[in-house]
DNA sequence: CGATGTCTTGACCAAGTTCAAAGCGCGTGG
DNA sequence: CCACGCGCTTTGAACTTGGTCAAGACATCG
């Protein structure tokens, strides 16, 4: 278990640009706040402020609520990941952990804020969002525009692309999330994302054990399945 | 039909911040450049570099295309918005009006390098961004979890907010924008978006003239089907 | 006023959802 | 350490929504 002071250290070394004042981290580090959490544990973000989450330990996942019973997972975020948190808007934004999970929140004007003369901070929180919004686009074509088989290869192979967790082989990941949050994530049901799994399985593209551990048998084939569509979410 | 001098002029007074100082403008005019696209033109911006476009007349669509001849409309763009256009990444995106259309086009790091010490432009970059990345989201949820139906309604009022086109009242709106380029920002057919349209006519929710206009009828309903309940628990 | 491309409508089909029940992994407690 | 039971997952069958194919209607433009 990180304190503050190790969680910060690392948010520097692997995210902050490496020719920052002093003075400019000095600034950011009383903005940011450790939080850890316990699986299913919610970090809520009052206010209309956005913030920006780095991941250090664990996994998470940013939910939108609707009316009705209805949730969309809008993204997820894997260790060393810095994940954009919309503040209070017309929909309401939660970030869930998937399990227990360490990160550093960052309120976004503390970015700005913090940012000096030469606003190099300013720019990561441009370069960060810009990638946030390329992985949103890609999110909303995988929706409009793929079949359940697509969405969950590329689900898949989006996983193995973010390391999504240990893994023993190159060939293996643990998902973090179950089925309901996958399902949530690619707008299909539960049902259907199981009855996917099952018959790539099948057609021997992948081999799971236990609930969540994952082996992928045939890369190409499952590169074929997703449309050739890395989409990350 | 508007020079170079009053488009920016235009963009100026209406988007950026009114403290720049006049360096800061300068820098900014000198990277900066007017499109004037005919209906159906395209704006490619090649290279790695991402783009803000000001939309000054017109409208315009930012199509993602795929393998397949399938395509998503990813954003629409009206008069007095901006909108933010990916350099070449995974998939390749591009600006198509929908018909005469005036804009500026401005190279992100442009805007980045225009800045001055005080980097209001970032800023406002940021902001912008992080405007665009909020649309899409909503736009993810959308298409993960709205029937058509909700789409349809929901992109009517999405167009009367954004005042889309000259309305005669209040309650008319001409849609720029085909039966093909609604469906493929749906994420539906366009057999399907007929349909729907055709459906909430006979409840009465809207009327329809000619191909393109449209007038609610009922606007409390039209929220209704657009899944904008508001007292849902 | 006629040609052309867009839009609408219908019949049929397939993908995915819903509802229901059985199976199985995993943590708990004996 | 194994048995138990809960809850997640898988599977099945009926159903619904939206997609596909095809034909006819209608605006809009020359």
């Amino acid at each position: 278990m990180n304190d503050f002071i190790d969680l910060f250290d690392e948010f520097d070394r692997r995210i902050l640009p490496h020719h920052l004042t002093d003075a400019d981290i000095l600034r950011l580090r009383q903005k940011a706040f450790a939080l850890h959490l316990r699986a299913q544990g919610h970090a809520d973000f009052a206010g209309p402020e956005d913030h920006f989450a780095y991941v250090a330990k664990g996994a998470v996942k940013l939910v939108a609520y609707l009316s009705g019973s209805r949730e969309q997972i809008v993204a997820f975020g894997f260790p060393r990941e810095l994940i954009h948190i919309p503040g209070s808007g017309p929909n309401g934004f939660s970030l869930i952990a998937l399990e227990a999970t360490e990160l550093l929140a960052i309120p976004a004007d503390g970015l700005l804020a913090a940012s000096g003369k030469d606003s190099t901070l300013l720019r990561l929180a441009i370069e960060q969002t810009i990638l946030a919004l390329g992985r949103s686009r890609a999110n909303s074509i995988m929706l409009g525009t793929h079949s359940a088989r697509e969405r969950l290869a590329g689900f898949l192979l989006a996983m193995f692309e973010r390391g999504a967790c240990h893994r023993a082989s190159p060939e293996t990941i643990r998902l973090p999330m179950s089925r309901a949050e996958i399902s949530d994530s690619l707008g299909l049901t539960i049902e259907t994302v199981s009855r996917q799994f099952s018959e790539m399985r099948n057609l021997g593209l992948i081999e799971t054990t236990g609930r969540s551990i994952v082996t992928v048998r045939d890369w190409e084939g499952l590169a074929h399945a997703a449309g050739h569509m890395p989409a990350a979410a």
